[in-house]
DNA sequence: ATAAACCTTGGAGTTAACTCCAATGCAAGA
DNA sequence: TCTTGCATTGGAGTTAACTCCAAGGTTTAT
């Protein structure tokens, strides 16, 4: 698979791709005679991944680390597993955080009425 | 309450607390005699509601519109309910987007020594 | 009354994560 | 073979959201 056949398949620019391979967050990709990359289906699961997470909103920075240990302990697999698990814990906690502001967000509606009527009460004191 | 403790209180920077009021994401701040900001309890109460969305990870774009559309429907109660409403949706779809990560994840996780497995078979065939 | 510690502003600098560009080379069709 | 359309690189430009700085005025403690 050339770059263009990657990028339109998973939807990321062919500039972003090559982005993404110089700064380490994918493994260096195979070229062919002309120096053109061509993609195996494990370099393309590769980007689907790391799609994957900075679609949910992880920093490249984060990933990086994730990704260098993750190639360092090439067979530690048990390693490996705790590092997809460890990254499970980041998201969940990224969603605990939003559930917070979703939480107050519905106590404001729910006593939106009794709110403004405070709100009243405070200008009156003015 | 000047600005020092606001910033305190609510763990802003004061540079942050100025920013915010220069774009808009606060209304202006009353001033005392010599030009300094003096926040209302109701001014340290929208800090803190900015606060909780951005930690939410809402863009400033996004509650800039929010907040235009608040402030003009001064009188609108309802609007303005509506609102909030429509501001935790997009939290909860924020959510939702991690979690759909979160599953694909738990599933590399619970397939994990499968997976291994197959990238072994494929090896084979290289 | 003077130093230290505040506040103000406009504007420059920073970081993340792309995105675009120019120069150059390979490839495929008329 | 010539043109059109891909690919490559290094590096410059962009956007978001701060963060820092300098120059100046104010408040507080000694």
């Amino acid at each position: 698979m050339n770059i263009n056949e990657v990028s339109k398949k998973l939807d990321i620019s062919k500039d972003t791709l090559r982005y993404w391979e110089k700064i380490g967050l994918l493994p260096p990709v195979k070229r062919n005679a002309s120096g053109y990359r061509d993609y195996s289906d494990r370099d393309a699961n590769w980007v689907y991944y790391i799609k994957a997470l900075r679609n949910a909103g992880m920093s490249i920075e984060r990933l990086l680390k994730f990704v260098h240990l993750y190639l360092k302990d090439i067979d530690d697999l048990d390693r490996r597993k705790e590092l997809l698990i460890e990254q499970r814990k980041e998201l969940l906690a990224e969603i605990a955080k939003r559930q917070e502001t979703v939480d107050y967000l519905t106590f404001k509606i729910d006593h939106f009425e009794e709110h403004v009527m405070n709100q009243k009460d405070e200008n009156k004191g003015e």
